[in-house]
DNA sequence: TCTGGGGTCCTAGGACCC
DNA sequence: TCTGGGGTCCTAGGACCC
């Protein structure tokens, strides 16, 4: 509160002024601007306690792989009461169970069974009904920013430089802050988040944290800072002061192994990235490590955009160590058969089919093969991934999983473009075993027996195929055509 | 410590082309 | 042909994120 030093708002936004423009202090005289990352507390669990009230206040325990009663599966969200009890995100049910009992095995009047108090509510993961909260908290968002990524289900950042601005309220004698983090005083942005944070608990009834900053990737830490229910604002030139005490870790991009690496050079903190030599790590780490150095010195260009088409689709599934390789090649047909079906919800054709072979303990193996144009052929999509899976056939494997990629929106079909409603719904499942689909397209043209049999020889077919420049370097060259095609479940956009 | 499923991006080596 | 350089595409793996 003291010492209006060089933290903090720049000077003249604490003179009340209107002008629109505290700038970065960095040369640059554009504006600074404000961006919002909004992360919602706990998700899962909060959509359950918005239809359940009687979960709330309790530990609940979100179970992907779950099922009510089983012990297998993993923990996808705690609530944070939950969490109290050593119970975090991705810990195995049956670890999470020798925690937090389950309150169906607690009975106050067994002294052998587990104190009700000491016990919590698991459930199974309901998608659908997230994606239908997250419907209406995209709604507010939407409504609150004009341009916004969804990074996931429940996470998203929001550019609001144009709705609000850097500039203290509160006139001649600016009020201090009331939000967490380093702002003393207040200013548009953090009123302006507030107003988020609040209409989303209204509106889609659960609670967020946010992170208020001039770039993302400082607002990303700002949201994690104070959660739950937090509101952390980090003004500019305030950016690097906030982050330097943080451990490494919370660093977007930071995982453990990184963590490890900086630990060994000395580097434990935030701040010690920052003061780190940019060419030191980039040696170590290549460009990671540069950009590193340039966010933990609250350095961040990057625009926020919306979120682009996917660039893969995939299923996995675990299963109790096998080496049956008849029970492989049903669990990869029933992987293929599933990514096939999504792609044609999307309207999209790959070109590139893969299989990923998990073998105890953890040793992950990857096959793929492009084919020589784009198909959208769930057969093909089969024969390739047993083909690829037929390098595993003696080997133990505890995952399994399929994979297309190099995707290609752009020759959507009409008949499929609608997204889920189309044709692709049901007309698969009698499709007799070794016709080719009717509706299977294939830019190929022609008879997709071709394919196959370029499939099983390393046959000659390419040349033809060698369209010229694909231009690799697939940075977002911008949202091709057919933006309709991606109208399907489970995205955010 | 041995947990699940869906993704993204990056790197490195080899094949191939000019 | 074995010596140079530049470039793209493909595959496999690694790290990370939610």
């Amino acid at each position: 509160m003291e010492g209006a030093d060089s933290r903090g708002v720049d000077p003249r936004a604490t003179d009340g002024g209107t002008l629109p423009g505290a700038d970065e202090g960095d040369g640059a005289d554009e504006p600074a601007r404000v961006v919002l990352h909004v992360d919602m507390d706990c998700f899962y669990a909060s959509c359950e306690r918005l239809r359940r009230p009687d979960l709330r206040g309790e530990p609940v325990v979100v179970g992907m792989g779950y099922e009510p009663g089983e012990t297998i599966g993993a923990v996808a969200t705690a609530s944070y009461e939950a969490r109290a009890f050593g119970v975090e995100s991705a810990t195995p049910i049956s670890e999470a169970l020798d925690r937090l009992p389950r309150r169906a095995d607690a009975d106050p009047d067994d002294p052998d069974a587990p104190d009700p108090d000491e016990t919590g509510r698991y459930l199974p993961v309901d998608m659908a009904f997230y994606e239908s909260v997250a419907e209406d908290v995209k709604a507010v968002l939407r409504d609150c920013a004009d341009v916004l990524r969804e990074v996931s289900v429940d996470e998203a950042y929001l550019d609001v430089t144009d709705r609000t601005a850097w500039d203290a309220v509160g006139g001649d004698d600016p009020a201090s802050s009331a939000a967490a983090g380093p702002a003393e005083v207040r200013t548009l942005a953090e009123g302006y988040a507030r107003h988020v944070k609040e209409r989303i608990e209204r509106e889609a009834g659960v609670p967020a944290s946010v992170g208020v900053a001039p770039n993302m990737s400082a607002a990303k830490v700002a949201s994690d800072a104070d959660k739950p229910d937090g509101l952390v604002v980090v003004p500019p030139g305030a950016v690097a002061e906030f982050l330097a005490p943080l451990p490494t870790a919370a660093l977007h991009g930071v995982g453990p192994v990184t963590e490890r690496a900086l630990a060994e050079r000395g580097i434990e903190t935030a701040g010690d990235v920052a003061a780190a030599d940019a060419d030191a790590l980039a040696e170590a780490f290549g460009d990671r490590g540069r950009e590193l150095v340039r966010r933990a010195r609250g350095e961040d260009e990057r625009e926020v955009t919306p979120r682009g088409l996917p660039k893969s689709l995939s299923r996995e599934s675990s299963l109790p160590r096998t080496s049956d390789e008849e029970r492989k090649r049903e669990t990869v047909a029933a992987l293929a058969a599933d990514v096939a079906r999504r792609a044609r919800e999307r309207g999209c054709l790959y070109r590139t089919i893969g299989i990923k072979a998990v073998e105890p303990p953890f040793d992950v193996n990857t096959r793929a093969r492009s084919l020589p144009g784009p198909v959208d052929d769930p057969e093909l999509v089969e024969e390739v991934a047993l083909e690829l899976l037929s390098e595993f056939a003696d080997d133990a494997v505890r995952k399994l999983g399929v994979r297309v990629s190099n995707l290609d929106f752009s020759e959507g079909d009409q008949a499929t473009l609608g997204g889920f409603e189309g044709a692709a719904r049901g007309d698969e499942e009698d499709r007799p075993a070794g016709s080719r689909p009717a509706g299977s397209r294939s830019a190929a043209g022609r008879d997709g027996s071709k394919l196959t049999d370029w499939v099983d020889e390393e046959s000659t077919a390419g040349e033809e195929w060698d369209g010229g420049d694909r231009g690799n370097g697939g940075d977002d060259a911008g949202p091709r055509r057919s933006e309709e095609g991606q109208a399907s479940l489970g995205d955010w956009e």
